[in-house]
DNA sequence: GATGAATGAGTGTTCATTCAT
DNA sequence: CATGAATGAACACTCATTCAT
């Protein structure tokens, strides 16, 4: 009935998180019963809440914990690059890359917002504004730099990560194209998107 | 009790599918509870059932009728309409008008397809396909007369359905942009995601 | 599973209340399971929310209505005494009958202030202080028509109270005394307490 | 992790005693919950366990213990005094300063019962009819020398104790009475209860 | 002795569904 | 048709208790 020999909390709070990401994306944060999810990670219902603070609270943190990841990954990515091009194609990649190796945790970034309670969800609408952010900036400095010409800022930025996001919907890992190829075609379609000069 | 005065049937079902439609988009199927949904409609849970069947079943014929109301209204809009130029344009403004007009009705269309059972999914997915495969007609018929050139058909297709579907996102009536300015901004972003000639 | 032959709300929920009293009484209102209590009154626990709302509310409206009848009770008893020591000694009848017939409601109604919320505990607090000011209204004018004489009014009040209502921790219907007995007793301990002329 | 330096065993155990008493007293045995418990004295739940028994044996003792407790500080106050008179004034004066020194262990003592099993309740009501007893002792030897005159041994005892232990219901130490005026109060009222000639 | 982790048995509450009236 | 009442299955969450470390 104690601790079994060789568990870390730690451990087991990551397997936690797993397991949920996994069922949410299945059925639904709703759907997601608490039994089951300890059964994923080999526990009893009352030992979760060891790992677990109250369901509604977990996925406020699980929630905000893969767009704080997104913003750091996206942070490092885009380290030293300068040019504008090079930002939309290197944000095109990156955005691909998260949300296809990561597609579940992007998927239920998008679909669950509804389940969180108002305070959750300025919280997460919050950092995904300065995501959108770092992407309209790339949009307007590109716009500034005389290499694309856009009708309508805002709305054209929302286009660009609504065109990208929408892979999630339909990716397969053993789809009929390659991820790289992928990134080619959508790199292409985000320059003609921002109707740059060449293409 | 009776029957109040003036108060027919299908009028009650009409009134129940607006307030599900309102309470699902809100908070999500599962969420959505018969109690209050009767109550919405001024009735006792008990009573709903007169008028509804179940749960699941509800959902499922819902989703049905508004996937075959879209294509209704689709091939309405499409009729006559040749030329693939002319047919784009008039896809653009079709889809943006109904996702807006319908906001709420296509949301759901597309969050709750996980809800559904398997029988149900299939027969609406199936739905669906033959929307796509529409709009992947305009696309191709486009690139054999010479108008645009995509890089990959079926991927194209889906980017542009995405960016499409992705202004339900955010799209408020009382928004910066009116609708009509906003079907302009889209059907510009729509021929150069195509790569159309000249734009 | 529908609704059986002859069942009434109304009827229901008074057994529920009944047993509820019992077990209160028995085991404190904390130790009180809905499970065990809807099964008192052969229901399913689902079914006990048809009649009962929440534990902690149900609570509340019950110590309420228990103060609400003893108030109501007390008045017409007292209805048309105008002389203090046919006051008091109506008061003390009236008293040991209520808490010996109602042994149980009294009980809980002292036990269990401290399960209410504080809002519900201010409320039925309220109506115990209507009680103890009616009772310290008949002290005060036996003291002005000087047929006794107490040191301090608030306290000697309080004093008599604790005296009477004291006796439901011991009381037993086939106890030793009468309760006939029991009620001249404590008239003349009463009337002792408050240093009355003559006893 | 060892023990922290400068802390004893028993020293524990006095803090969780304290502490118990206080959460049972506040709302009561049922509701107080060994977690919050052990956070009361700085320890993890896992390590109160080192200190303290079942929580029903811990019930059990701690009343016991408070009973004895007061045995033994009745038998104290009262060694040496024969007279009735001085024996009544002396039990009330000692009553009721335990009863507001000791406010919470005596409410507890009084309001607990009901959760002991049959045996530790045997034991202590056990205790508290050997403080009765004394307390009728005194009542009876007044009587036979001709102090007061009381109409039922038993009755009149059990009501001056209620009497008395009722104070604790309402007395704050902040109160408007200071506790010797109080304790003045009810020595005459105790002999008024019990029909003393001369009052 | 202190701690984190695990466990099983509960506990209040919700909900879709059914049916006699 | 509307309603109140009943049902069973679930659900999130709590809690006393145990034990390897």
């Amino acid at each position: 009935m104690g601790r079994p020999a060789g568990v870390s909390g730690a451990e087991t709070m990551r397997a936690v998180r797993k397991a949920a990401i996994e069922r949410i994306w299945r059925h639904g944060f709703e759907a997601m019963n608490l039994r089951d999810l300890a059964a994923d990670v080999n526990l009893r219902l009352g030992s979760l809440y060891n790992h677990v603070p109250q369901k509604q609270e977990f996925l406020g943190n699980l929630l905000e914990d893969i767009m704080l990841e997104l913003l750091q990954d996206f942070a490092l990515r885009m380290e030293g690059l300068e040019e504008p091009m090079a930002r939309l194609s290197a944000f095109v990649r990156f955005h691909i890359e998260w949300h296809t190796a990561r597609k579940q945790e992007t998927f239920i970034g998008n679909m669950e917002l509804r389940s969180l309670t108002a305070e959750q969800h300025g919280r997460i609408i919050g950092l995904r504004k300065d995501y959108e952010a770092q992407v309209r900036a790339i949009v307007a400095d590109g716009q500034k730099a005389g290499l694309w010409q856009v009708d309508d800022l805002r709305v054209t930025t929302l286009a660009l990560l609504s065109l990208l996001t929408g892979i999630s919907d339909w990716y397969r890992e053993d789809g009929r194209l390659g991820q790289e190829r992928l990134i080619r075609i959508y790199q292409r379609l985000a320059v003609r998107l921002l109707g740059a000069k060449s293409s």
